[in-house]
RNA sequence: GCGGGAGUAGCCGAACUGGUACAGGCGCCCGACUUAAAAUCGGGUACCCCUCGGGGUAUGUGGGUUCGAAUCCCACCUCCCGCACCA
């Protein structure tokens, strides 16, 4: 057979093509990719540049499934972007500080620096086995001495510009961990999303910074962001813009007569339309008039509703819901309703948060749900202001209607009455328009040794100073001991609480509390882009050149909290001419990958469900792997664990390789005969298929479409007439072309067998259809009767609608359904013809 | 309660702008190869009826629009995710 003897000219005879190794291959070319630096790029590169980026992982041993899924989509986006012929950044780090080495240390008494070095080697090692890709020059770890300098030097700007600050507040205090949370990092169950302890509220002097300063930023640039639409939604939702306007009340006495003080109240709504409605107001426990403007005779009350507030935690408030009678109390005093001049009683809630607004409100029962069950609760009046529509059964409306009961308002709309309202408040001085957010500013200090610390000091006589730019990195020391104090050891340090004060030299004590991890990775993605630079966290020219990150990656949970610090630091660092100006936003587009379940339960270690990689990584190998993930199902999508479909991916692979090495079927010279050429257009096809599958990131129905090639293939060189050498390398080579990106090792592998040792599949180009090739010789034509499918033709692709329908009406099948003549006919050709009788 | 998303075979899923419902994989069945098994290769695989030509019913449920609906519209059910006293 002339293919057998054309076969063993280049693979040494079919009996010798060896038998499909991932573990040897996969080391090999992974040894290759780095030492090679295949995959390192200059910021020079003169390719057209683009920046993919998987969220870095903090590093707690080994890679996980999910980190497996996350790195699969970003190293198939790197190569598939480079081999389209850009200049790919695509670096790694490490978000290595964080709690759990903390806890190792106190366990162990391992220093927190050793153990997480060496999950940093566990991690960077399997992800170098997944065979994901990285310029290793440019890793970043969140506790590299030169990574704090730039993280503490940030913070010293945002200092200068009040964009830090220190303030006393109550703030949310986890006693299992024991530190101070930001409010994101408390469940709506008031629990800490780490521990799960319940959280308390404390009175602490913390740091914050003023990410509310950009609030109104941070939701208008959503607009312009090729993001998930839930993630946006999340982030307008946590953001919570509302309109309204603030007025001030007068304190009065219970007939109405302003008392000598000239004392006020100042309170936020949304509806300064239903004004008239006010029947009483409401104060947050916490609110700062609660001791003045107490009467005398509700003190006793009034000290006791105050202190259970304080003593409840958010978990026993949420569940007292309902019994209202118990949540609020009545102070004594009054004040006057500015628009009518009517006196109402101030009483003290728990449902008005100091948080929120001026924490004061004016409660308008007709129209807020909560006020009227307040006032039901309390026997307090409920006056309509809005006209509810005729039949209207509910209690409070909060529909758009005329304005009723409400004097000069009345008969107009809900927003038109609002903004006469405001109108009035403004001409008479009483209050303005006002915009509130939900958002709060960020507690970033934490009470913890690992993390990097708040390069400050406290000056006996000159009070907080900031450590000298030329003095950071301030770095913890060494020579701790790890207790179960509860407290971090740094508040024992003698050598690193003693220090001198940068502004008159005299004694000072440092700052203990070090920063949020959340810091460090608000702007680790702009180091990346110049990991050289000494002279500014990044120099703005990386920045320019990469910036923004073109395709971010990675999981949902970090929606919120990461993504919204790290647009709030890239605004402030661009208004502080870090970097551009006009670089306003991190990442352009954003995708969140599925997490993996088993069982359908989340895969975490806390459940103790994990599935290993590294048992895959050895048996079936890194691509079978990769294969999988990609070929489970749609990328957004949760996805179960399944052992079976790794193997059926492990298979489809074996059967690449034993088409790859001419192992299945006959290969001949010849002139292209029909079939051969239908193979051609179907690889022509394939590339077409599999690229824009590509682009709209449907990765497992490319995978299928290579399956299908790959099984009409394997039929077409089983055939009788066997397969033409010119067609089947074709196909071949243009399979693994667009498996490249996919199982990388593999193909690479079979490239180099097909095509010699300095021919690497990953320098090649992405293949290109041929437009004139991609035509089926007959496509089949349905014909449907009123729908229905009743027959099937094979056609010509290119067939005339006449042809079509004549085809369809000589059919018998379709005139045994028709009674006569058809009254119409639907022709789509030349895939459909629809006859309605 | 508010917001977002999803319900297609035994299972995971395809079907992109309304046009053959179920590609691909798993599982299962049959056959080839084998002394045998595994591996491999080929074929089959929604349900019901059937005179074996076919016919009917199927995309969570019920309506609607259309020549034609998984896809568009209305109502409802179920599940997942986020927020949840935000005035």
């Amino acid at each position: 057979m002339g293919g057998a003897e054309a076969t063993s000219l280049r693979f040494f005879g079919m009996a010798q093509a060896p038998p499909y190794d991932p573990q040897e291959i996969e080391a090999r070319w992974q040894e290759r990719w780095l030492s090679e630096g295949t995959y390192e790029v200059d910021n020079a590169d003169p390719r057209p540049p683009y920046y993919v980026l998987c969220m870095y992982p903090y590093p707690s041993g080994p890679a996980h499934m999910g980190h497996v899924r996350n790195y699969t989509f970003g190293d198939l986006i790197v190569r598939y972007r480079t081999m389209n012929g850009y200049g790919v950044l695509s670096p790694i780090g490490f978000d290595s500080f964080g709690l759990p080495a903390e806890n190792a240390a106190l366990k162990s008494g391992e220093h927190p620096r050793t153990f997480t070095d060496a999950r940093i080697e566990e991690l960077r090692s399997s992800l170098i086995r997944l065979g994901a890709v990285y310029d290793w020059r440019r890793q970043v770890r969140s506790h590299d001495p030169d990574y704090m300098r730039w993280t503490q030097w940030i913070f010293l700007r945002f200092l200068e510009r009040g964009l830090a600050y220190r303030a006393s507040a109550p703030v949310n205090w986890c006693p299992g961990c024991p530190t101070v949370l930001a409010n994101e990092q408390v469940l709506a169950d008031g629990t800490c999303e780490r521990s799960g302890d319940v959280v308390e509220k404390r009175d602490l002097e913390q740091w914050f910074f003023r990410i509310t300063e950009y609030a109104q930023q941070l939701l208008d640039d959503l607009d312009g962001l090729d993001w998930p639409e839930r993630v946006v939604t999340m982030q307008r939702n946590w953001i919570g813009r509302s309109e309204g306007a603030e007025f001030e009340m007068r304190f009065c006495d219970a007939d109405g007569s302003p008392e000598a003080q000239g004392r006020s109240l100042r309170v936020f709504t949304t509806r300064p339309d239903t004004s008239f409605g006010m029947t009483y107001a409401v104060l947050a426990p916490e609110h700062p008039l609660v001791d003045e403007v107490t009467a005398p005779e509700q003190r006793e009350a009034v000290a006791a509703f105050v202190r259970r507030a304080r003593e409840t935690s958010e978990i026993d408030r949420l569940s007292s819901e309902g019994s209202l009678a118990t949540r609020g109390v009545f102070t004594g005093a009054y004040v006057l309703n500015p628009f009518t001049q009517a006196p109402v009683p101030v009483w003290l809630a728990d449902y008005v948060l100091m948080g929120y607004g001026t924490g004061a409100i004016m409660a308008v029962p007709g129209e807020d749900q909560r006020d009227w069950d307040f006032a039901r609760a309390h026997d307090l009046p409920i006056i309509r202001t809005v006209e509810p529509p005729p039949g209207w059964e509910g209690e409070a409306y909060t529909g758009d209607g005329p304005a009723t009961n409400s004097e000069w308002l009345d008969g107009l709309e809900v927003a038109a009455a609002k903004a006469k309202a405001i109108a009035w408040l403004e001409e008479n001085d009483l209050g303005s328009r006002t915009v509130n957010f939900r958002l709060r500013d960020w507690l970033l200090s934490r009470q913890r040794f690992w993390g990097c610390p708040i390069p400050v000091v406290y000056c006996e006589s000159c009070g907080m100073q900031p450590v000298a730019d030329s003095d950071l990195p301030v770095l913890a020391p060494d020579d701790v001991e790890f207790l179960p104090t509860g407290e971090s050891p740094l508040l024992d340090h003698a050598g690193f609480l003693h220090t001198t004060c940068p502004a008159c030299g005299g004694v000072a004590r440092r700052e203990t509390d070090t920063m949020d991890t959340f810091v460090d990775s608000s702007w680790y993605f702009l180091r990346f882009c110049d990991p050289w630079s000494e002279t500014a966290p990044v120099s703005t020219s990386g920045a320019s050149r990469w910036m923004p990150v073109d395709q971010y990656i990675g999981g949902v949970e970090h929606a919120i909290l990461h993504l919204m610090y790290a647009r709030f630091f890239t605004k402030a660092l661009a208004d502080l001419g870090v970097i551009e100006p006009d670089l306003r936003e991190p990442f352009q587009r954003l995708f969140t990958q599925g997490m993996i379940r088993l069982g359908g339960e989340k895969m975490s270690k806390s459940k103790g469900n994990l599935v290993a990689p590294e048992a895959y990584l050895d048996t079936v190998g890194a691509d079978s792997l990769r294969l999988f993930h990609l070929f489970v199902g749609p990328p957004d999508d949760d996805v179960d664990w399944d052992d079976h479909g790794i193997e059926g991916c492990s298979r489809f692979l074996q059967r690449l390789w034993r088409a790859g090495t001419d192992q299945v079927g006959t290969v001949s010279d010849r002139e292209p005969t029909r079939d051969d050429l239908s193979v051609e257009a179907a690889t022509h096809r394939l590339i077409r298929r599999v690229t824009d599958e590509f682009d709209r990131w449907s990765y497992n129905t490319a995978v299928a479409a290579c399956m299908e090639f790959t099984n009409d293939l394997y039929r077409y060189l089983q055939g009788d007439a066997g397969g033409r050498r010119d067609t089947v390398d074709f196909a071949v080579d243009s399979l693994l072309l667009v498996l490249a990106p996919m199982v990388p090792h593999v193909t690479a592998e079979l490239w180099e067998r097909r095509h010699g040792a300095e021919n690497h599949l990953h320098a090649q180009r992405w293949p290109e259809a041929d437009a004139d090739r991609l035509v089926e010789e007959t496509v089949t034509l349905v014909v449907q009767v009123r729908g229905k499918v009743r027959d099937r033709f094979e056609v010509p692709p290119d067939i005339s609608e006449a042809d079509a329908v004549a085809l369809a009406l000589a059919s018998d099948k379709v005139q045994t359904h028709l009674d006569g003549e058809p009254k119409r006919v639907i022709a789509r050709p030349p895939r459909l013809v629809n006859v309605v009788p």
